[in-house]
DNA sequence: TACTTAATAGAACGACCGTTCTATTATTCA
DNA sequence: TGAATAATAGAACGGTCGTTCTATTAAGTA
């Protein structure tokens, strides 16, 4: 038995087909769907046989979660990561904003995977829903951190609300999700900068100037 | 054949079973979302048959169109209706997100079915999306109505931006069914509120008061 | 009340679902 | 290279899906 989780010494067989099987399901969640995820089509799609699929996971549920998680991973690689590069405050906030928003064309991805897992098991009892909380709780936890360390720089009030920031920040972020996939709305990213800016303004340690 | 829009005279069994089908698939749509909405489960909920079930309809899709109407009448009637007792401004605009806020409760629903009916079908092509994203745009307008109102009332800077208000207007409701759904937050309705407020306090015409 | 039509039940369909079992083919490692 | 083991294929399962057909019961109407 190889070890289950993923070392970065020399890949096995089986771990590179199970890549490949969860970049294919991590491509289709964002595209269709999580309710679209079936082992048939997965399998299709990847050329292997729906048994040779499944062994790689003991069941339909664990699919679920190692694409939820791998969807995760690509998050903090491609977003999360870089924008830790920006200076502590207000500039890592932003960076934090940008990146959220782009990180799915950055990924080639079509839309985003979590906001896809959001809308279909946010009210669905189980292990999915459960690993789901958990990501975003973490997430919004790494919010909170930042609008903290804007606020310990000087440029946010004081009395700030750090969760009522990341409430909002996580609510301008997945609508501008919405409006790309629903309304295929082009200006759907400026209407979320705007909708971030005139958020960062309210909490601006000096004078708040009314952006355009 | 009765007429198949329901009039306001006797209502015919048929139609008396169809609106029964449609009160439970809405409230089953809130509660597990559309994809858990299947003809057997909701034949058994009902107390019909599937066949007979299925004959109000003449497929899965005009079901689900359907409870989609239906969903938006119920919107209309304990919600947007009510909101326009309100004067025109800022008034208006307030019950308007208030009574969005607050009607699923209102009609006794676990959640918003058109929540999850967009977050289900926003990016699967088909006669379901196109009546939803219809729906949508209808309810986006009115806000614009709105909150163009609350321009000409002097209320707003006459340089707001009403597509973008609605915009963000959407997603702090959005958001806040999610937060409720997902993180079980009791807060999420204050929350969006204040996100409101801010909202609505970064377009005053007199000088914009920060809230708490 | 009789007749017409609407409303519903029941059985069956092909398709796909997730899953299990057994057999066969690759890979790994001594 | 050869033995042990991992990786995959193929067939089959019971279950549920949406849908269709035919028969039966209930409702509306002259």
């Amino acid at each position: 038995m190889p070890s289950p989780l993923s070392t970065t010494s020399k890949p096995s067989k089986g771990e590179e087909t199970r890549a490949a099987i969860l970049d294919a399901a991590v491509r289709m969640a964002a595209t269709d769907g999580f309710a679209a995820l079936t082992i048939g089509v997965l399998a299709e799609k990847t050329g292997l046989s729906k048994s040779g699929l499944f062994a790689h996971f003991g069941s339909k549920e664990d699919l679920q979660i190692a694409t939820l998680d791998e969807a995760t991973r690509r998050y903090n690689e491609v977003a999360f990561v870089p924008a830790l590069r920006a200076p502590r405050g207000l500039k890592r906030l932003e960076a934090l904003a940008e990146n959220w928003l782009l990180w799915t064309e950055r990924s080639q991805l079509k839309a985003c995977p979590m906001m896809a897992a959001l809308a279909e098991f946010d009210d669905q009892p189980g292990a999915v829903r459960d690993a789901l909380v958990q990501h975003m709780q973490r997430m919004n936890d790494e919010i909170i951190r930042a609008v903290q360390m804007t606020i310990d720089a000087g440029e946010f009030m004081p009395q700030t609300d750090a969760a009522q920031f990341a409430f909002e920040m996580f609510g301008i972020v997945a609508t501008c999700y919405r409006s790309r996939s629903l309304f295929l709305d082009p200006k759907s990213n400026d209407r979320a900068r705007v909708a971030f800016r005139r958020l960062v303004a309210s909490c601006r340690a000096s004078a708040p100037r009314t952006g355009a």
